[in-house]
DNA sequence: CGCCCTATTTGCGCTGGCGCAAAGACAACG
DNA sequence: CGTTGTCTTTGCGCCAGCGCAAATAGGGCG
């Protein structure tokens, strides 16, 4: 349907493109469906093709040799995922898996760069994106280093809220079909901590809890949580 | 002197710079020195300038609210720093602070811009160098995430020495002027934690232990340390 | 050569967070 | 509407790593 064609406008990446060039970016483009626990590509393959979610969640993960692995970004609807790559020409660093089934328009390598030939403008956006995802990581990395596990919990909880967060009546609800074991790998702390974490959370009435789901009812408390324990009280 | 000249060809921005091009970046460069404890830049200050280490050691950091800061990167003779902020003209997102007494070349961000404008590629470079500390990251995190702090603080060794490392009759020697609590914020511990560690690496005679500076005797040994405690032994 | 300042080491006690294991709660499916 | 598999919770014990405090060791400078 061309709501698709719409929604294209609603991708960063796209957002600067002259209409006949997103008209061309949707003309060769192909539909790509994918189930809920399939793979889109996984990291060090060669990046042949670069795709826009248009419904559903993707997953993005790091493994490690012999390692746990790490959730390093979830992808909402309207995001590009393996853009970056295919642009630049090299491997996915990633592994992107469908987290429930998955709708997107997905581009092969050869047919972007003869776009971007015409339209170079595209190159450059791909480049800003890189660059305030690189940043947003190394914000997460001096988290991951330097804060307590209850403090990134919380930061991850209100990062997903703003970037995927329905507000309901009674709160903000996120419904990403995120497991605590997913939540864990994107803080760096372990299942258990985390659904210790939120039960607690819980038991004070910050928030309501569901499976694969949470339902935020205090967000400026959550807010103080995420904030370092204020500075010493001055003595 | 010229030499500096030369040296910019070491400088992966501007490998792929015709020479006359190389020229006029040189000729508009400015000599800027500066000593250790000074800073060329801070976190959110706006990028208007790009520079290349010439001598000595620069680390950038990155502080948190009222938080413990992190080292994210140290910059060594012949590489850039500041210089993709200054080419998408974003804020810095660290800060660069001179551990030793410096000499640099600067450019001014007007200048950068003008010559990007007759050699496009340049931008392009800046790209790729950018995605790839991109990735450097990525996996630093999944490190920090997901290993020890001994084999985080193995890691750190071999990098810097792979970076910086100065090849002796014993072993490769680290002299880079960082101290152990440097160490601890590039790994994501505590000062004591590198202290204690590197103490018993020097009693199993893997290394040899100094104000700011380490010898590596044993390289193999530590790349075991590094690597995870290997996969089950299968039962 | 000796003093002083700063970096480093190390003993000690503590605790945040891990991870097993078992019990409980949902959702899907037949 | 019960069964089954998966996700989640929670009690419990444990330990890696933190951080204080005090001792020690260099290096640089006068």
């Amino acid at each position: 349907m061309s709501n698709d064609f719409r929604n294209l406008r609603k991708v960063k990446l796209f957002t600067e493109l002259p209409t006949t060039a997103l008209q061309l970016m949707y003309d060769s483009a192909r539909p790509v469906q994918m189930e809920a626990g399939c793979f889109f590509f996984h990291q060090n393959e060669r990046a042949e093709m670069m795709y826009v979610l248009l419904d559903g969640q993707v997953k993005m993960t790091l493994l490690g040799p012999e390692g746990r692995q790490v959730l390093i970004r979830i992808v909402a609807p309207c995001e590009d995922f393996g853009a970056v790559s295919a642009i630049v020409g090299s491997d996915y660093p990633l592994t992107a898996e469908a987290v429930t089934r998955c709708r997107t328009l997905a581009w092969e390598q050869k047919d972007i760069m003869r776009i971007i030939d015409s339209y170079p403008m595209l190159r450059e956006t791909a480049f800003q994106i890189a660059v305030k995802r690189f940043r947003q990581l190394q914000k997460r990395f001096r988290e991951l280093a330097t804060e307590s596990a209850e403090q990134r919990i919380a930061r991850a909880l209100l990062r997903l809220s703003n970037q995927a967060g329905l507000p309901k009546t009674e709160g903000m609800l996120i419904d990403l079909a995120l497991s605590r074991g997913d939540l864990a790998e994107m803080t760096g702390t372990s299942l258990y901590t985390v659904s210790r974490t939120l039960s607690q959370w819980e038991r004070d009435g910050l928030l309501k809890n569901g499976r694969g789901k949470v339902l935020i009812r205090d967000c400026a408390q959550l807010i103080t949580l995420a904030t370092p324990p204020e500075n010493p009280p001055f003595n």
